[in-house]
DNA sequence: GTGAAAGCGCTAACAA
DNA sequence: TTGTTAGCGCTTTCAC
């Protein structure tokens, strides 16, 4: 009679001349194949005819579940993440989920508030790339409810669920290996926060290439309170300030390195003349800095399409590996040179800068 | 007994000692008005001593609400998006709403895949700021379901709801008049897509701008089919092919600026020595670049928060203001420079490049 | 200001 | 393979 209200599935059932269960069967995957051929034909072209959407409320009160995954990030700016973001959503599309997703700004509080509105909302599990050690806890409270979770490109190791990680230790001996290759030996890490994992691996995985390589004792060490361009050119000053013989930087993320370059040259250096320099991402724009940076590459879009699909085995009780470890690489570019002699160097030739 | 189930409405009601349609009108900021405050009170600690959450699934069943807001972006990875997710989900959040966010790509068919997804799952409003010219007819299409929608930062001028716009003719004058300014004379627009009503925006302001000086025939004109960095490099070696006196570029976002400035010097001259660049978006890595880049700053947080701020008036049926515009801004840095005379140029120094 | 009754649209359990 | 029955947890009438 009226027009305007949504056909629902009694509606398709009437149409197609069976029993509403029985049309529902034919939207459900698992028990589409327990339907007869024609029946189901009949049914999904009454659905076609009148437009029939499922209604997801009903639907998810009835089941117990929401079709919907929540993804816990850090910062929708950081194009890792936004890489991540893109992988993660497509395969969940696909696998017909749709990703909720909240930004934790690295803050204890909203990283609370979402993990309270996804438990809210029924999420049917949790993809999160934001954690941190200081969320061990937290975390582990949520995990009782029973949600699954996977935990991408973070790692937490006292947590036990799947984890789709890159194996941040071997990233950073990369970068290690080439910087000795180059002949540096006074060499400073600046280290992002290492309370999270990614930063600490990576911090560990340099030091110990560089033990290894048994040149001179480990690096200076620097580290960040948060990755961002201006905590690398202070980070960078400073080290400058209490080791003017420094010829290598390893940068735990590209946008501590383009700060590090920035504070190279406001102290009348050159980068790479005097300094090279090693970032950790290879995001987007760092092929185009002056000069081009040398950084170790980030799966990050292939690190989010494991994390989805890890999560889609989950959900299909397929037990999934408990860790998936993928393979960074080191991508040479302009911002590292061989380590010059040191009367070359342009600060040979030049008065130290004031201060 | 069954100490795992999640708590009900009615247990908490009967906790409190009220009938459960009572308990419910404490949990709707509409209804607890007409609820007497001692009731409330109960209601309230009973359900914090049970740890109630309400079911949203029986929640939207009944009243046809879902507390969610489709939101379309292009691009996850670019930082104007990023920042516009920002500003609308932390308004959203706010605002007692859920984001789920849709990425298209700029595809079609991703973009009618969204919009179908978000029709099914009957989101309340959609804030969207992914359209183009051609996803007219589906939106209008979508519109008819009588589902809200606001646009944000891309216009599509016949389609009439609420628009949160950055005045992006204002800008393109802004960089006109500052190239004018420096003395330039001869200038190529590297455009973005004109589907997209920001980019063909910037292209009118700034023709105008051009116009409105006297200061010769308009300037040469080419567009990208995407706005990106590769895009950029090829037009600006085209545009360089084409009229060998050029001194000044105005990018349509600085991905094209990023780009224009490699061919440039690819082509064997200098920016801004040779060539000035103008870029718009003012976004992260663009400071740090060498040169770093002048730019039309683009208001993408304050814009989010701005369109999330509209929809949620429109939710609750105050009629927000038909258009907001925001207020873009240059921000001149190191990529432009007055023209030098012809003799003092690097290019008549130099032999021109092969090819 | 509060209670009673009804049902939103679907699917799970069971029966045939 | 299909039908029957019941009810998921909430909110919306309507009554008082």
């Amino acid at each position: 009679m009226d027009a305007q209200r949504e056909p629902t599935l009694r509606d398709v059932a009437r149409l197609a001349g069976v029993h509403p269960s029985t049309a529902s069967r034919c939207f459900d995957a698992a028990q589409s194949a327990r339907i007869g051929a024609a029946t189901r034909e009949r049914v999904l072209a009454a659905a076609r005819e009148l437009g029939y959407q499922l209604n997801p409320a009903a639907s998810s009160l009835r089941s117990r579940r929401t079709m919907t995954v929540g993804v816990l990030i850090p910062d929708f700016r950081n194009p890792v993440f936004g890489s991540l973001l893109t992988g993660i959503n497509d395969r969940l599309e696909d696998g017909g989920y749709t990703a909720v997703i909240f930004e934790t700004k690295d803050d204890e509080r909203r990283m609370a508030r979402a993990l309270q509105v996804m438990k809210e909302r029924r999420v049917d599990a949790v993809i999160n790339t934001a954690a941190r050690d200081q969320d061990q806890r937290p975390l582990e409270r949520f995990l009782r409810h029973g949600i699954p979770m996977v935990l991408a490109s973070r790692d937490l190791p006292a947590l036990d669920v799947p984890k789709i990680l890159s194996d941040d230790f071997a990233g950073a001996t990369l970068a290690a290996r080439h910087l000795l290759e180059l002949g540096h030996r006074r060499i400073v890490q600046l280290g992002g926060p290492p309370v999270i994992a990614a930063f600490a691996q990576r911090a560990h995985g340099f030091q110990f290439a560089l033990g290894q390589s048994g040149a001179g004792g480990g690096a200076l060490e620097k580290t960040a309170g948060s990755a961002s361009v201006d905590e690398g050119r202070q980070l960078m000053l400073d080290s400058l300030r209490e080791d003017g013989t420094l010829t290598g930087v390893f940068a735990h993320n590209d946008l501590l390195a383009i700060g590090a370059i920035a504070a190279i040259r406001q102290a009348g250096l050159s980068c790479p003349g005097d300094v090279s320099v090693v970032g950790y991402g290879a995001t987007p724009l760092t092929e185009y800095l002056d000069p081009s940076l040398t950084t170790v590459l980030y799966p990050a879009v292939q690190m989010g399409r494991a994390a989805a699909e890890t999560v889609l085995s989950v959900l299909r009780h397929q037990e999934p590996p408990a860790a998936v470890a993928l393979r960074p690489r080191l991508v040479i570019r302009a911002s590292t040179a061989p380590c010059l002699p040191v009367g070359a160097r342009m600060r040979e030739r030049q008065p130290p800068p004031e201060k």
